[in-house]
DNA sequence: TAGATTGTTAATCGATTAACAATC
DNA sequence: TAGATTGTTAATCGATTAACAATC
């Protein structure tokens, strides 16, 4: 089979993982070793089938009667998501969910390190947001090469997010973390994630209205 | 049909709603007056049959050969969501996500307004963070109450998470945008909508992992 | 009328869940 | 050994896509 039509993993799977990585650094400083489907599927009101299914495509192998060793599985997760060891970004646009993003201390655990922000006003170029340097944007080349940044975080206003995108991709960066509304255009060997705050704000007041409705 | 056996409907079409919103608003802002499923689908990337199923949920139909009347559409989408008249929500936790959430001017155009923070910190209470007030999380209950306030957005560290939606719940919250890891437990007739910058992380990582492996 | 476009019904695909076999 | 738990195969469910009928 040649590598480009290797199968991908079930994307909800994947998206479940994190999920069970922080449950079991829970357990790990609870002084737990190992820990069965039964255990984590109830803490995290699931399946134990699709517990099981979304492991296994870690590579892991749980022994029947014990369940997982818990060391043994964080590694496994945490190889798989490659966030064994940290990599850095550089973040572009640093308006309000900018600087929110560079002030975030949670990235660390999933193996993310923003290393500085970029922007295009003068303003704001050589200050520093949450003790991190904002860099002028014309900059943002030389040095992504330079540190080989292969992730770029898009936080800037959504009528320049392709420009900037066709920039970040030409100064060697491989995956783009998007914050804009904006459908980004890329070649298929870069990867793009939207996270779309609209979707799930949509998810929430659409809910929220047929709930009003239904009592009304 | 009871109502509580409602239907739901299929939440990746609820998800893609403000694409098309999006989309509209911008080809409305143009001066078109109607827009075809092709037209859409090609703008967005997507096939035509998903565009109509999509729009179709929210009531809307089209002329053949003419397509759908924008502000007609724009309308439809815009009542599906809830958003024809913002609604306010009150946001606890005014660290550095709840911080940028503050500043965020896009959620107008999605019909939500953040009306003031919460927070428990001395120093923060009272300070304002991008023109909004920071109140004492004390005072949330009263108010909350006395101004109707259906929507709580959840930016607390995640070990106090279940505490405050407790509280908020308690408050007359009906709906929770949970930015905490933390799974949030809550009678049915509230609506939690978990945000997870984590599982959009890992679909970055893990994507970018499998790109750099097949590439050695 | 002819052709473009909508809307619906059927087929496919992928993810979840159920049933059961394997194993420590 | 018996029983708990894993892992796999089959069935179900939901979403997407394809085929086609309806209509302006």
């Amino acid at each position: 089979m040649p590598t480009d039509t290797v199968k991908g993993f079930p994307i909800p799977s994947v998206r479940r993982l994190p999920l069970y990585l922080r449950l079991l650094r829970e357990l790990r400083g609870e002084g737990h070793d190992s820990v069965s489907c039964t255990r984590i599927a109830e803490s995290l009101d699931q399946g134990t089938v699709q517990v099981r299914k979304d492991l296994a495509i870690t590579g892991i192998v749980g022994r029947p009667k014990v369940g997982y060793q818990i060391p043994e599985l964080i590694d496994a997760i945490e190889t798989f998501l490659g966030w064994k060891n940290t990599r850095d970004a550089f973040l572009v646009g640093a308006g309000s969910l900018g600087s929110a993003l560079l002030g975030y201390e949670g990235f660390g655990d999933s193996g993310l390190n923003i290393v500085a922000a970029f922007d295009t006003n003068p303003e704001k170029v050589g200050t520093r947001i949450h003790e991190k340097e904002v860099l002028d944007w014309e900059s943002f080349h030389d040095l992504a090469h330079r540190m080989h940044i292969l992730i770029g975080i898009l936080t800037v206003p959504a009528d320049v997010a392709q420009e900037v995108t066709n920039a970040m991709i030409l100064a060697g960066i491989r995956a783009i973390w998007n914050y804009t509304p904006a459908k980004l255009e890329v070649p298929p060997t870069i990867v793009v994630e939207d996270v779309r705050l609209s979707s799930s704000l949509a998810m929430l007041s659409s809910r929220l209205t047929r709930l009003l409705e239904s009592q009304r």
